[in-house]
DNA sequence: TCGGATGAAATGCGACAACC
DNA sequence: TGGTTGTCGCATTTCATCCG
């Protein structure tokens, strides 16, 4: 499914992706793209700008020189953009605490705090470094645009495989792009929805449109976070102060009135226009000349498509031969302001029944959202959908640059494919919500290489109803080993056996034990079942009634290399003293595993090679049994 | 103007009190 | 008494215009 709903037990850092108030310069964004390339010029530039540069935080300084060499560069918006904080009526600060500062110049000379102008080791004065706010814009556009990827787990940010094919592209120093570059940031912005938005708003108007009358439809518009001032207060003041003659308040209301939309779409056009996908002309404006009385006219910015514009767009939109372009949406793009958990929840699950279906009435997406799991969340706090309310949605989804269409019978068909995408929600959001779910919600981004239906094992796990002699939880659970890990073995079910055994050709041999609880297994009672199994296969005495030992190879060194692991979903009880007496009494290692811990230890076994069997079955062995005791430890190396 | 810059509002977060 | 909720003050994030 294109879009999931993933749970997540922590808080996870906050950083708003997708569009940037700040960015103008196409040049400093790939030279963002470079600290990423181990070795490249730009990272030999940060690095010795970070050798006078950076502030008195030797540790600091360290741990992001280590990340620029380690490949591949995973750094957090922190080792990109934290700066040291500015205070008001003061100069910002010229000491950097983060790479990014390092190679993107701010507007001003570097000035002390008490106004005196520094310079650097060669004795020049020096830019100072740009600000944190605009570096954040920088990555969060180029997020937008599949240049770089966000982890929300962990706040790493990594190139994805288009950032780093523009980061190795040939350069120039200048602004100006080369073929190479063009090609590949074309390709990205047909992917930006909100940049296939600004070229579908000029597409049919032959006179351009300036950024007031683009700002009408652009992006949620008028909500919070997308407002406009609007063409007719801005040019109705404009015409008053021409035909008044105040030369001052032209200038002030052309340098100063502009609110957040229009300073979006002034950005993105700059950025269109440098690709040359638009054309910027002048808009104008008549007014009557106080001066001679005759009329006169100003101008506004306004763009227009190019040639390459319309063929770029007509890529974007599917056209022709053309396939549609996969339109990169981010959740923290559904909604800037207010509650925003709640809106752009909705919007996700807007753009999830219209992606999972061929059309859809508004009143037919209200009543799936409404019926919807996730609408027991708290974060819903009981209310329910009107199609009123999706439509109104569905407009703001048009105007970030998602097309979806109404069909004769009024339905609305989702006309773009859409890159994955999460919903996150985060524990604080979700306090009541059933374990089974929440507890696969929280795994399953966590698990890029164990395939997602082993997460059913947490379900068969708590669900005691489902025991038998050949349970599901028992046959998942080899079949995770046998097929997944690597271990021979076999699944053995039945009176006097164990539920599972393995073995590997490093000569390890494992006996697996399986049952499902709803609150929790205690092992009072149990432990004799398995140490008996521990003696069968130790004895070889075929006089016992069951002989299933005789399906493990002799080869192995039972007396040595014997680990026994029972699986649950939780452990309750005295277990730890049990536990203890049992691996004495059998002179065998072993422990418990909750799925989690099995499922989380398979995933490192298959994403890291230096894991191996020895490490998993330490880790099934271990004493770290409850959450707490190893969550951190081993998603810390998926 | 372009390409960011900025003070302040909005929001999050830890700690500790208060309240079932 | 324990677990949840309220709140106070500080920290971080994001706005909404501002500006050299």
């Amino acid at each position: 499914m294109a879009i999931t709903l993933n749970y997540y037990p922590k808080k996870v850092k906050r950083f708003s992706t997708g569009l940037g108030q700040d960015v103008g310069s196409l040049r400093s964004m790939i030279d963002m793209l470079q600290v990423f390339v181990v070795g490249s010029s730009i990272q030999r530039k940060a690095k010795a700008k970070m050798s006078w540069q950076f502030g008195d935080e030797p540790e600091l300084k360290n741990s992001i020189l280590n990340k620029l060499s380690t490949e591949p560069v995973l750094l957090t918006t922190d080792d990109l953009a934290s700066e040291y904080p500015k205070k008001t009526g003061k100069p910002a600060v010229w000491k950097i605490r983060s790479v990014l500062p390092a190679i993107m110049d701010g507007q001003s000379i570097a000035k002390n705090e008490d106004e005196s102008i520094p310079t650097d080791p060669s004795g020049n004065v020096f830019k100072t470094p740009m600000r944190a706010w605009p570096i954040r814009n920088f990555i969060s556009s180029a997020i937008g645009l599949g240049l770089l990827n966000w982890n929300r787990i962990n706040g790493n940010i990594s190139l994805t495989r288009l950032g780093k094919q523009l980061a190795e592209a040939k350069h120039l120093v200048s602004e100006e792009l080369t073929s190479d570059e063009l090609t590949l940031l074309q390709l990205a912005f047909m992917s930006y929805p909100y940049a296939v938005a600004f070229l579908r708003s000029l597409e049919n108007n032959k006179d351009g449109l300036n950024k007031f009358q683009l700002g009408e439809t652009f992006g949620f518009a008028g909500e919070a976070g997308f407002t406009s001032f609007g063409e007719e207060l801005y040019v109705g003041a404009l015409t008053e102060a021409y035909e008044s003659g105040d030369s001052f308040r032209i200038k002030k209301i052309k340098s100063n009135w502009e609110s957040t939309s229009d300073k979006y779409i002034r950005g993105i056009a700059s950025m269109l226009s440098k690709l040359k996908l638009i054309s910027i002309i002048p808009q104008p404006f008549s007014y009557k000349n106080p001066k001679t009385g005759k009329n006169s006219h100003f101008s506004l910015t306004a763009y227009k498509l190019t040639g390459y514009g319309r063929e770029n767009l007509g890529i974007a939109l599917g056209r022709s031969k053309h396939k549609r372009t996969t339109k990169i949406i981010t959740w923290d793009m559904l909604c800037t302001k207010g509650n925003v958990v709640y809106i752009r929840t909705i919007r996700a699950l807007i753009l999830m029944e219209l992606d999972n279906s061929n059309g859809l009435t508004a009143g037919q997406i209200a009543n799936k959202i409404n019926a919807n799991k996730v609408n027991k969340m708290p974060i819903f706090e009981g209310t329910t959908i009107s199609g009123e309310e999706v439509s109104d949605h569905i407009k703001g989804l048009n105007g970030i640059g998602i097309q979806i269409d109404t069909s004769s019978s009024n339905k609305y068909v989702l006309k773009d494919p859409l890159q994955d995408f999460e919903i996150p929600i985060t524990a604080s959001q979700l306090p009541k919500k059933d374990n089974v779910q929440r507890q696969q919600d929280e795994l399953r981004p966590l698990l890029a290489h164990v395939d997602h239906r082993y997460l059913q094992l947490v379900e068969l796990a708590l669900d005691s109803s489902q025991n038998s002699e050949y349970s599901m939880l028992e046959s998942m659970t080899m079949e995770l080993l046998l097929t997944y890990l690597d271990f021979d073995g076999a699944s053995l079910g039945g009176a006097n056996k164990p539920d599972g055994i393995a073995w590997d050709s490093d000569g390890n041999f494992l006996i697996v034990d399986t049952k499902a609880y709803d609150n929790g297994y205690s092992l009072a009672g149990n432990t004799d079942k398995v140490a008996r199994y521990i003696d069968d296969v130790r004895a070889r005495d075929s006089n016992r009634t069951s002989t299933w030992w005789t399906q493990v190879p002799e080869s192995l060194n039972v007396d040595d290399n014997l680990s026994f692991m029972y699986v649950s979903g939780s452990f309750t009880g005295n277990y730890r003293k049990l536990l203890k007496d049992l691996r004495a009494r059998t002179n065998a290692r072993g422990g418990l595993t909750t799925v989690e811990k099995l499922l989380l230890t398979s995933e490192v076994y298959l994403t890291n090679n230096k894991y191996g069997h020895t490490q998993l079955l330490r880790d099934w062995t271990n004493d770290a049994i409850e959450h707490d005791e190893y969550y951190d430890q081993l998603v810390a190396n998926i």
